[in-house]
DNA sequence: TTGTAAGCGTTATCAA
DNA sequence: TTGATAACGCTTACAA
């Protein structure tokens, strides 16, 4: 069913039934209510294929997310979906899969596809590919991750205040001997994580050792590799912080495999707070991030910029430490 | 930079650079060899939007999820989309929370956008809204659960086998009270698992009492709940089979409250298996859905049928029991 | 108040 | 082998 159908049987012309769509006070009563009527008779609704070409709008929002599994981001698309949905928006999903490459492809995508609006959580490489957006008009935001572009609203975490709660809370149980697993030094979440925590430390005349600082991928294999490195070192840590509760994860199975008692022989911190880390053996001890509010903050950007509102805005949400049985006193 | 740009410049007409694109071998070599050069130069490519009105495909396809939360679904939804993007697909994402009316919302929605076709995870409602994307020649695959309809391929567990593994272990643990939180009943998948628990125990000859069989909504409070009332009977179950790990959740929560100590007070089965159940305390016994071929079988069904391909196919995946802490002997 | 018609960027048919 | 041109379904000046 298309605008010329619905003008043949009601012999009114296209323009007519468009308008009283999209302008009814523009029409004439008693025909607005014709054509209402044999909209909702036969369901009629524009073609949406239609419209984005005419309008050069697609009413469409890509949303580049690292992992799709991890739940921070589950989080973090549902509200973005909600709100999105909410205002008339799609959402179209990519999933990077912490993989620039797959960034880069799934940018060019929603490049072709002419999306009304990007949230993209970058994997800090692709630059030129972010240019070509704001070149095109197109909507930026930078989530969870700073891209490295200037213009572009922001929403992120309080990265260096969360970790800085993290070390604090170690150091604070009488721990000297902590170590970190940190994220991946292209991503400015993880460096920022990575900061807060020597910055506390030093401000605790901790020295920082080298070999208790070590680099994961934010998956949980990486995590459990790193263990294990930190536990053939001649003095193990006798605390850790983690930068996110998927390395948490593999940590917490090489600990499981070596007999490692968590919290006994190991105090144990990290990001993130899925449903699950309450119920786990240990309950973890962990930073949690508002992500839903975060997810709702970064599209409602994205929605005043589209409406054209202009100054760039950065939102950086604080953290919270919530303790539980993952960490305890040396 | 459209069509017209390019033809200006390279003075050849549009025709020939979308030849030069789509069917090389009917432009001559040397006039091919001219667009596609200037087409890598700029980076041209074909604007989705005036493809997709032309050609009447968006090469886009809905996925309306139950709850992108749950691990289950966004594993599904990983795989589906790596499918996708791999065949050339986008994937527009919906979550419709468990919820008819927002599923009917989303459904619109793909509707108006002319996807090419839907998987959806259906709440058993809004039928004649999945009869008008027959209609409409959109393919339509059913996922994780049956929508009713007769015509589209499926992609399901053998949830009947499944609820069987889960109560025969417990049977043969020594179990003789046992109770199930149930799904929501309008939910094909939720059926399933009850009516194999209720084959099982029946085979044994164990009588299933009216008061051990409650239902939930797939959501933790849910589960939470459900524990309770189970707990204020006379004559509390000694085993639990909860239909999803969501719910199971809600009840481990209870359980501390309560200071039931699972297993040995209650032994504890449940669906799904996300990375932490085993990093729970106690480790959880489940059954494990392969969730990431079922994403991929159901891709790759859709894009079978978009091909040409006429029969209805209907997959059911074998479940596997996975035994860990969470049961014991009674 | 309504209709006519142009145009969004593409593909595909037909002639040249 | 190439080019002109007609759609696809919609919105929106502009004219009637």
């Amino acid at each position: 069913m298309t605008l010329d159908d619905l003008a043949k049987e009601l012999d009114v012309s296209i323009a007519t039934i468009s308008r009283a769509l999209s302008r009814p006070e523009q029409v004439a009563p008693r025909t607005r209510e014709r054509v209402l009527a044999a909209v909702h008779r036969h369901g009629y609704k524009p073609f949406g294929t239609g419209r984005s070409l005419r309008t050069q709008q697609t009413r469409t929002i890509g949303v580049v997310v690292s992992d799709i599994r991890n739940a921070f981001f589950a989080a973090a698309v549902k509200a973005i979906e909600d709100v999105a949905r909410a205002n008339g928006y799609s959402v179209l999903i990519c999933n990077a899969d912490e993989d620039r490459q797959k960034e880069g492809i799934a940018l060019q995508l929603l490049l072709d596809r002419k999306v009304s609006g990007v949230i993209n959580c970058s994997t800090g490489a692709n630059l030129e590919l972010l240019r070509m957006f704001e070149k095109s008009g197109t909507v930026l935001v930078d989530f969870d991750r700073e891209s490295g572009l200037n213009n572009v609203d922001t929403v992120v975490l309080d990265n260096v205040l969360g970790a800085s709660l993290a070390a604090q809370h170690l150091v604070e149980l009488g721990h000297r001997a902590i170590a970190t697993i940190a994220g991946p030094k292209h991503l400015s979440n993880a460096r920022g994580r990575l900061a807060g925590f020597r910055k506390t430390l030093q401000e605790f005349k901790i020295a920082t050792r080298p070999e208790y600082v070590l680099f994961g991928n934010f998956k949980p294999e990486s995590g459990y590799s790193a263990a294990q490195r930190l536990f053939s070192l001649a003095k193990p840590p006798t605390a850790l912080f983690v930068a996110n509760i998927e390395m948490a994860a593999g940590v917490i199975q090489f600990a499981r495999e070596k007999k490692i008692s968590i919290p006994k022989d190991l105090s144990l911190v990290s990001f993130d707070d899925p449903l699950w880390a309450q119920f786990m053996d240990p309950p973890l001890t962990v930073i949690v991030q508002p992500t839903e509010e975060m997810g709702e903050c970064a599209m409602e950007l994205l929605l005043g910029r589209l409406r054209g509102r202009s100054p760039v805005q950065t939102k950086a949400f604080p953290p919270r430490l919530v303790v539980r049985g993952s960490t305890a006193k040396r």
